[in-house]
DNA sequence: CTGTTAGCGCGTTCAA
DNA sequence: TTGAACGCGCTAACAG
């Protein structure tokens, strides 16, 4: 039976206790200013007896700092947040920060939501994925209250703050030529946009897809154009496929991609999960992988090395692009205060065997 | 060139600006008690002209909420937990809390960290999945403080707190006797326990494993035990390893296995990444998998059906579990005060292809 | 419906 | 080195 302390032990309490002041528990306890051997061993042993416990509320009440950092990814569920998640909170715990997580699921109604929370917490930073349909407007008066942001994976087109991701444009072009080279033509993408994106990603401008406000989607299907163009290669708007970010989404797209006249001998998708469901669109389409059709994808995941076949993917510093974000932040808590970075850090392409040459 | 606006804007500012007192600004901006629609639309108009965002640590400060739920995993990288987080996040959030991440990384010197953090950031509750060697103790004292605490996946001997998970004992059992149904007699366990486990997993002694701190090994060695002696099977101390919790130890246990005087016929693994890790380390020692080997695990994964071969699987309701977590902990912030809960929720015994009868 | 006032727990003057 | 007193921004209690 719990004797429910509902009423908790402050620093009056322990200070009574101990027979000083307020002031001199206070400063033991809070280990700041300066206090004799005595009064600290009679405070500790009070604290101690009395099961005292720190109110961080009400020391950031008065300090401004709540010592935590908000944290808004897009997807709790994929991979690639998963990794730069345990990055972040690595670095932040080290520093003696924690994290307040919240998880729009891509929904840019609840990034706001989660955005005003965030403020209204007080939290000392932010550390945030943004949907591809941001707020700008409302990013930067966060930023401009004087809260530092810094952004995961995408860029904002027109928001001056801190970055950390990938060239997103280098790598897709890299992945892209990778298939070229090995004599592929008709190559597919797999995008994971919506609906909402399918036109202008399908449109084969490549000026408009760098000014999407979806910076990765949006630079990836360009890095993807330029290598094809630069290789003679006219755009086909089917081979580009935004149908949903989810397995079955990509499951989805490459039953179809299949069943054109004239179906793609490559494809490459833009995340983990999406390359998984590729993989089992394929198998349902009864095409192998990769006698028929090869397949390339981002992101690397522990069980790429394990499916049939092993996939060829570029892999993404993830966990790194956490702890860089984190580590970013802390330094513009610390007081720098240069000009916004963006840091691009470099991916690799490991190669398996789901790539070949084409059939025939 | 943002103008940090450093001091913020508070309720006195907007009931000045608006032309009424504190308590009537206050009122309409946190929308309790009464106020004239009149005082409601200068006071919102003030609230947006000056941009004023309420500051949840003063409202903390007195109400004595602060509306957000602790939330300490042992392991973010750990498939189970990342869905887990996401079914908490979802029924916390709907409810208007949040949430502050912890990960332990298995250590329980963090752990314990962590609950300190957690208590004097006034959580309002709590949910953990401890450690191995979870101090029973201070969690305890977390639990009478007045801050509801649910325990995941793992229940802890002695500590009467509400749980949610599945019966672990009866799931390896069952695994075990899907096992043995197919004709296997030397069945093999990764159980991803750590060396300072090993000992007590290999004793073989059923007692003892079901009166193991670390119930989730614990119990479903006792599981397996049970359905291999009850099949006249006697235990063989090498066939349960515990040699860590990573893709890779598992992938060494698997192969260390096979290089036993009399390999196993069959494996089950305790989790996604170790199942993961069997499968390749049956690849390094070349043995081929169902056919030489058989494989069961614990968790489905996005990617079991697309491994060679499709993994059979146990698979627990994952982001339930994390649902059921927070539905739980809401009710007893809600003022539910029965008996502890110890919610066991079922699990599904997914047939693939990894299981087969035993050469010869 | 509105205003006044006290105080949540702690860090921070300032004086002793 | 110590103590008394103020105030962070807000809500609750009470009077009007």
């Amino acid at each position: 039976m719990a004797s429910e302390v509902r009423s908790r032990v402050t620093v009056i309490d322990v200070a009574r206790a101990a027979g000083v002041s307020v002031a001199t528990a206070a400063r033991a306890l809070g280990g700041y200013g300066s206090v004799s051997q005595a009064s600290r061993r009679k405070v500790d042993e009070a604290a101690a007896r009395l099961g005292y416990t720190p109110n961080m509320v009400a020391r950031s009440m008065i300090t401004g700092s709540t010592k935590t950092i908000g944290v808004i990814v897009a997807d709790i569920e994929n991979q690639f947040f998963q990794l730069v998640l345990r990055g972040v909170s690595r670095v932040l715990s080290e520093a003696g920060f924690d994290l307040v997580l919240a998880n729009t699921e891509e929904s840019i109604e609840v990034e706001r939501r989660s955005l005003r929370v965030m403020t209204s917490r007080r939290v000392d930073g932010l550390i945030l994925s943004p949907t591809e349909v941001a707020d700008v407007a409302q990013i930067r008066a966060v930023a401009d209250s004087g809260i530092p942001v810094v952004l995961l994976d995408r860029r904002l087109r027109g928001l001056k703050v801190d970055s950390v991701g990938i060239r997103n444009r280098a790598a897709s072009h890299e992945a892209t030529t990778y298939l070229l080279d090995r004599g592929h033509r008709q190559i597919a993408v797999v995008t994971g946009g919506g609906a909402e994106h399918a036109e202008e990603l399908r449109s084969g401008n490549v000026g408009r897809l760098r000014r999407m406000s979806a910076t990765t989607l949006g630079t990836r299907t360009a890095g993807y154009l330029e290598a094809i163009e630069a290789a003679g290669i006219a755009h086909v708007p089917d081979y580009v496929v935004a149908n949903g970010f989810r397995q079955s989404d990509a499951r989805t797209a490459a039953r179809e991609l299949m069943r054109l006249p004239q179906p793609p001998t490559a494809i490459m998708a833009f995340d983990s999960l999406l390359n998984l469901g590729v993989l089992q669109g394929l198998g349902d389409a009864g095409v192998r992988c990769p006698d028929q059709v090869s397949l390339i994808g981002f992101d690397d995941a522990p069980w790429a090395e394990v499916v049939d076949p092993p996939l060829t993917v570029i892999a993404q510093p993830t966990e790194e692009i956490g702890a860089l974000a984190a580590r970013q932040l802390l330094d513009r808590l610390g007081g720098e205060s240069g000009a916004p970075m963006n840091h691009r850090l470099p991916v690799r392409l490991i190669e398996r065997q789901s790539v070949a040459r084409p059939p025939g």
